[in-house]
DNA sequence: TCTGGGGTCCTAGGACCC
DNA sequence: TCTGGGGTCCTAGGACCC
């Protein structure tokens, strides 16, 4: 069956959420028609690029750059600093709209859906004028403009939403590949990436037409399964569903932080990991699930990352296990140079109904578990500053860290 | 380009088993 | 024990996405 998706795209999206925001609170001025950028705190180490105006783009400034960098690229630059709770919410009313036109949707990210109309043609009509209708519902009532992409697959649709912005629409059916795809630059390509490209580049391959024409049998011997995939979305070939994403299937949970300063100490470290170890603690029994792989990364002031991963005999959801487990992967990985970034993550997930516990040690069970409850409940119901454990009192630490800012925000449900 | 944070998937080597 | 092959598990690291 011939099928139907939209991929919906927020142009610039938290940089477009604070002008909408701003323009509803009375201020005049519309802060995309002026060379501007959503940009993390400075003095914290955070300061690079999230998001940008076009005039801003126009600049040569980009996305993930430095503040500082970006400045020198634009005097007048209006650096406005991110307020993530509000992305959280436009997201979500923006969701809302989608799904008064479908119950298929799958959101792919903060700013991006994939929604399927397939056979519900009788009931929207033209997909022209279905798209254009939700692009000025969402620019009406909500204050922001998007790209649609449409095709009959996710791929194609998405490379659509990608061709002109803003505020547009665009089809990407099958027979306009030739014309509208292949002349594109090969790195425009949904997964390909700088390292690929340069690999390509290397065999002559410039545009996504030089890849689609390519021996598939050649790419894959270079370039393994890799090689094969993106072969085939040169040629428009991708057939994924659109599925609501639910956290069951969840992968893993991951927090990290570039800290304020380099940590130079071990017991200061083993309290930024603590800090990490609550938020993933939270979100991994929020998630309801277990975890069998804790993993650390550190990144140290010379911009060198590394990990390392422990598999553990029972399956966690405790704070304190996985900060243990944090702490001795530590001091077998930290060589003692300066750091600057921590990470914590919990992979190997399973659901936490039943509850296994090993005779082997003297850890009390019961007594973490209703620790985890208890704590897990106070920040819920009165914010998630309300509780915090002593060792962080006068530290200059936050108790809790990673995710999304620091400003004081309703915990979030680990799915999007 | 000089670097935030949260994810997914793939590959390859070593250990260990039969 | 001087030497096969195959399977699985674990771990490190790379590449990509937003």
């Amino acid at each position: 069956m011939e099928r139907l998706i939209f991929h919906i795209d927020v142009n610039s999206a938290f940089l477009s959420w604070e002008a909408a925001y701003r323009l509803q609170h009375g201020e005049e001025l519309d802060v995309r028609e002026i060379p501007s950028v959503v940009g993390g705190d400075e003095s914290r180490r955070h300061g690079i690029v999230l998001a940008k105006s076009i005039p801003a783009k126009k600049y040569g400034i980009w996305t993930g750059e430095a503040l500082h960098s970006a400045r020198g690229k634009c005097k007048d630059l209006l650096v406005l600093p991110p307020r993530y709770w509000l992305y959280v919410q436009c997201s979500r009313a923006m969701h809302d709209i989608l799904m008064e036109y479908t119950p298929r949707i799958q959101k792919f990210s903060v700013d991006e859906s994939f929604l399927d109309f397939s056979g519900m043609e009788n009931l929207h009509g033209d997909h022209m004028e279905l798209a254009e209708n939700i692009k000025e519902r969402i620019k009406k009532e909500l204050g922001f403009t998007v790209n649609i992409g449409i095709s009959n697959n996710k791929l194609l649709a998405k490379v659509a939403s990608d061709l002109k912005k803003p505020d547009r629409i665009h089809t990407l059916f099958p027979w306009e590949i030739e014309k509208k795809m292949w002349p594109l630059t090969v790195e425009s390509l949904f997964m390909v990436g700088r390292a690929t490209t340069k690999k390509l580049n290397n065999m002559n391959i410039f545009t996504i037409g030089d890849l689609a024409q390519f021996d598939v049998e050649l790419l894959k011997y270079k370039l393994k399964s890799h090689g094969e995939m993106i072969w085939r979305y040169a040629n428009g070939l991708e057939c994924s569903d659109v599925r609501k994403s639910n956290y069951m299937e969840m992968k893993g949970i991951g927090n990290s932080t570039t800290t304020a300063f380099d940590l130079e100490d071990r017991e200061t470290a083993f309290r930024v990991l603590l800090s990490l170890c609550e938020t993933v603690g939270i979100r991994l029994r929020d998630s309801g699930n277990c975890c069998r792989v804790i993993s650390i990364s550190i990144r140290g002031s010379d911009l060198l990352f590394y990990g390392m991963q422990k598999k553990v005999d029972v399956a966690t959801d405790s704070t304190r296990r996985i900060h243990e487990t944090a702490c001795s992967l530590f001091d077998r990985l930290w060589k003692g140079n300066p750091i600057r970034h921590l990470g914590v993550q919990v992979t190997d997930l399973c659901c936490s109904d039943f509850f296994q516990f090993s005779m082997l040690d003297s850890f009390d069970y019961e007594k973490d578990k209703k620790l985890n409850i208890a704590m897990d409940e106070i920040r819920l119901k009165y914010g998630s500053g309300s509780v915090m454990r002593s060792c962080f009192l006068n530290s200059g630490l936050p108790p809790l860290s990673g995710g999304v800012g620091e400003d004081d925000y309703p915990l979030m449900s680990s799915m999007l």
